[in-house]
Parts: C-alpha cells; structure tokens; sequence
DNA sequence: TATGAATGAGAATTCATTCAT
DNA sequence: AATGAATGAATTCTCATTCAT
C-alpha cells in the first residue's frame, strides 16, 4: 500500500526486502536492513508502509502476481492442450528456476503470522487461469478427472523440491534434467 | 542427591517449542512461552539447550529423525519392490498428514537462519536408506533412471503441497484421494 | 534532517557512567541506569557504544586522555629539571585530588574482564612523555638511574594511596600535608 | 562464617575464588564457577557461606590477615630500630611479590559494593602493629615526623605498583631491583 | 518527502540462590 | 552435609516504530 508516486522506491524496498531475507533468512529480516540495502533511511520506508507486517503483505502479492502474470503468457488459447499444457509447465519450470528467490520467499512466508488471511486468499485467486485450464483439459480428457487442487499439487510440488535443491546448488538442471521432469510430469497426470 | 537432569524435560522442551510454533508462527516462538508451556521456568529450559539457536536445531533433528525412523519401519526386504514401495509411500503419506505439524516445521525451520549447516547435513543424510531403497529399483529397472534427487522430488514434492492443503482445510483427505495420488506417483516414475 | 549524533550525548554518557559507579560500586554499574542519568532511552546508549564493554572501554580511555593531558600541561621545557618536576609532581597531585573518582575508576577497571589488552596498551602509551621527561632527568643526573617503571612506581604509589585515604575520609589533606609528601617524593628519587 | 567443621571446604573455597577472579576479573565471578573449581557443588558453597557477599567479605578478611600476620613475624622487638624497619620491608616485599593474587584481589574488591564497612575497618585494623613500630621510630626521631598514614602510603603505595607490574609481566624484580627500591624507601622516610 | 537519531517495549540470557533428593 | 537441577528476578541487548529537523 504505497502512498506516494514514486514507484521506483517502492520496487527498491521490494528488491531490498527479498535480498535481505535471502540472505538472513525471514527471522533475520530487519527494517533497517532493507532500508540501508534499498538505499533509503529507515523512515522512508514506512512513508511507503505502513508497517513490516504491511510490506511483506505487499511483497508477498506482488511477487505472486508478477510470477502468475509472467508465466500465463506462454499460454495460447489456439494451441492444442497437450502443446499448451508443455508451454504452461516449461515456462513455469524456467521462470522458477531463473528466479529462485522469489519463489522461496513465497514459501517461506506462508507459515508466518505476518501473512493475512485476505493476502493469501488473493494469492490462491490468481491461479484461477490456470485452474481453468486444467478444467478444460479434464474435460477433454486430455488429463485424469482429479479434484484441481490435487493435480496442481503434483505439477507444482515436484517444481518447488527442485528450485529448492538448484539454489542449495545441491544438483545442476540441464536441459537433459528438464526434459526428464516435464516427462514424469505428463506421465503422471494425462489420461 | 538432586533430581536427576531428565530426558522428560527434554522432550517437554520439544513438545511445547512445536505446539508454540504452529499456535504463533515461527517468528512467534519465545523462549519465555516455550518454558511456560512445558511447565518450567525460563532459566530450566536453558539447562538443557544452550540458546534458542540450539534448541532449534535440536528439535529439527528430532523431528526429522523420528519421522524418517517411523516411515522406514514399513520397510519389509522380503518385499518384492513394487509392495515396499507401495508400503513406503502409503506410510510417509499417512505420517505427513497424520501430523502436519512435524512436517511443516522442519520445512519451515528450513528458511531461518537458525539452522545451522551441520543440522542440514545431519537431517539430509537421515535419507540415505531411501535413497538406496530406490537405487535398487533402479537397478532391478522397476523405476525409473533419474538421478535420484529429482526422484525424491518428483515423489515428495506433491506430498507436501497435499500436507499443505490439508493443514489448510482446502482439501479433505479420503481413502479415495489417497488412492489417485498413489496412482499418480507410481504412473510418473515406474518404468 | 534528523538531528544528528551528538558529541554532547557521549560526554553525557560518560558522566553518567561515572557517577552510576561511584554510588554504587563497579558491579552496580548497569545499562539501564546509565541511560537514566544521562537522561536517554536504554536504546540510545546503545547507538554510541556497541555494548557494555565498549563504552567502559572508550570510557578508560577518555579518563586517562584527559587526566595525561591536563598534568602534563604543567610542563614547560623552558623550566630547570627540579622545576619541571615539582611542577609536574604537584598538578598530577592536585588533579588526582581534585577528582578522586576519575583515578579510582580507572584503577578499578584495571580489574575488570572488560578492559582489553587493546585498551590497556592505549592507555599505558599515555604515558610516554612522562617518560621522557624523566630519562631526560636521568642522563642530567638530576635523579637516580634506575629503571623508569620503578621510578614512576616510587612517585604515583604515594599518591594513589593518599588518594584513597583521601576519598574515604580517613585523612584531610592541607597545604602541609602536600608540602610534606613532596618532600617525601623528592628525597626519594632524586640525587 | 562457615558453619561446620571441614576446613579443608573452606580453604578450596577461598582459593578457588581467588583463582576464578585472577582469572576472570571480580565482575566475571560466579557461584557456579568457584564451586566447580573447588571440586564442589554449587549447593556446597551455601553450606559454608551464607552468600556471595559473605563469602568475599571472609576471603578478604582471611587474606589480609594472613598476610599481615605473615610479616608481622619478620619483627623482632630485640632489633634496633633500623634493622627492624628493614627486615619488615623486606619481608612485606617479598610476601606480597611472592604471591601477588591475595594482595591483588584485595586491592580489587576494596571500592566494590560487595565489601561491608565492617569488614574493612577490620582489615585496617589488622595494620595496628605496624602503626605503633612507626610510631616508635618517630619517637625515637629515626623517621620523620609525619603523619603515619602518609607515611605508610609512602612506604606501600611503591610496593603496590612494583608488584602490579610484576604481576603483568612488565617487568622482572631481581635482588638488584629490591635493593634499589629499599634504598629509595629508607631515603624518603629516614631522618 | 526524506532523514536517521531516538525511543522503549520486549526478548534472550544469566546467575545467585533454593530445594528436592 | 552434599548435591546439582530448578528457579525466576534481573540484566543486557534488539529492533519496529516514531519524530524532530
């Protein structure tokens, strides 16, 4: 909930913030920190927050969205479901590898008292797209009739263990790598 | 004599540190709640963990331990590879969501800066006997040639969003969901 | 603009310290009421010195500067040996008890696990004129060649002791008083 | 003020507190500490001393009059007055550099909180026989004729310094260096 | 708007002392 | 008497937030 117009501050706070909780983790995650690192004194950030608890609420929302937004591009209502599906899982797969951050930052403030009810529920909303998508393809047989959030949960879980495992540098994914996953990917949920 | 110093504070410790946790978030969890919870005084939960950074720890690999010994025993070596696996997974399956807490606090602990990189290394190398489990099925060719962290991944990754949502109250868990996910898992990485 | 940090809160600080330790003793001497008497928030003693240490360290330092300073501006070169060093001898004993305190503190943080090897070094550096003066006496075989540091003990003991007794109210010390220990002093180093 | 009847608990006492505050400084002195370093429970220490202040105020007490009752011994009322002055210097001298940790741990704890009033009129107290050997040889017109407390702080404040120094290592006090330092004693308070 | 010093409530930790055994 | 675990008041230090400039 920015007050003021320049939105350059604003995504200086953001990048700060996720820099910071990166780097210390989410119980390390100082007000100061992130104003020091965003190039700002500590009251300039609450000219632009209300509060902590308001900045990761916002945060939080804005990465979901920019994520949400960004890999719902590949989708293209006149491609076939099986095409469609492989663009949707491949941009998705890249974009949470290419930025891992943002992605774990999502995750680990879902268990936080910081985050409100009302934010997680606006989170859940923008995966509506996709819900429907997969809607779509259930109905086209095309994919196994199983309760949405079911499916989703074995598309999106296996990515999540993934981006978690690269930025612990714990394996290298390459493209061999990615093609592997997309396989038991498909193979798991289409009909 | 005095009394004795007692694993039954220890675990006391444990039990309140975890139920203070899921009641308050991890950025909730003091030291002073933990020690009021478990019945002692402030200075008492000191005795037996030097700091909350140790305690912390402790606990993680506690929990850890406990859930990896717990799901190992549904191991049978006389099983043919397809009944130990199906065992394995029903079992971690029922644990998860038996008791989401445990699992959600190990993953959560994950993201704080309090665990140190020797608890991280203690708790991965509490894997190693799936590992090899699985190792063996590749090589009796039952599933498939991956590197076996994608295939952890590809098995636990959607168990955990499940764990999520169930923690949630956005899914309700039956013998029937039970039974699809299964099919899914073992759809995507047999051979 | 914010007001910027302030010189004045530092001597505050000090003086506070000071006169927190003199009523209650060393092991009396606490954050919070230092903070009190130098009319700032806990938080705010914090802003100028890293902890507890650092500002009885900073402290030391400042006492010994400041007390080396002043005895020493009561030597002119100009002046003959036996005038430099009767001049030298009476300010160091008018200043130590003038200001009793100051002297007592820095003896007893001598004793102190606070005090760093770093910090006693500093402080006996101060020193070093003195020093000088006095070998300078010695090759002008004005007083006896022996080693400085017994030297110096043969002149400071005295006065740390008459100090003492001083403070605590067993001796009032006149005009004779001074003109005798003098004497005293100079019989016993000089040639 | 020990209750029961095992001395030897009560000298390891004793010196295991004077080791812990050499070793630490008197503000770095536990309960805990000084039970374990006399090989008993912390429980123990209570058995003998009522508390930490107790404990300290007898310890102090306990030093100085062993000290003093140590070099007390070097007189011999048949010495002229000359011969007895010099055998007591010696004497104190060599006590106190022999083991600098009592004479140090007195000096410490003298303008710390802990030490009563009562205690320390009772140290001083314990110097009565030294007043009067002065006393004597200000009669007999063999020393001067100054107050005895100037004149003791003449006669140990040198001493005090000299055995700091020794005890930190700054220098090295050899027969030389004694005689040197009696010479400069005699010479400040003889007629 | 922007600044960053100041605030002080609140959290972690310590340690003298007690007490059950 | 001896033990050392347990206690909890007291203390250090932190950090979200405010506010004077």
């Amino acid at each position: 909930m920015p007050r003021s117009k320049d939105e350059t501050k604003v995504i200086a706070i953001f990048d700060a913030t996720l820099s910071v909780v990166m780097k210390t983790g989410f119980n390390g995650l100082k007000m100061a920190d992130v104003a020091k690192k965003a190039g700002l004194a500590t009251g300039t950030v609450y000219l632009y927050f209300k509060n902590k608890e308001a900045l990761i609420n916002a945060l939080y929302l804005h990465l979901k969205t920019e994520k949400t937004q960004a890999f719902m591009l590949a989708y293209n209502p006149a491609d076939d479901f099986k095409t469609a599906f492989t663009k949707l899982w491949q941009r998705y797969f890249d974009i949470s590898l290419a930025e891992p951050e943002r992605m774990l930052f999502i995750e680990q403030f879902t268990y936080t008292s910081y985050l409100t009810k009302k934010t997680k529920e606006k989170g859940d909303a923008l995966l509506h797209p996709l819900f429907e998508f997969l809607q779509e393809g259930i109905r086209k047989k095309k994919i196994k009739n199983i309760l949405l959030p079911l499916l989703i949960s074995q598309l999106m879980g296996p990515i999540f263990e993934i981006v978690k495992l690269h930025y612990n540098k714990k394996i290298e994914v390459m493209t061999s790598v990615k093609k592997s996953l997309f396989e038991l990917a498909w193979k798991s949920v289409s009909r």
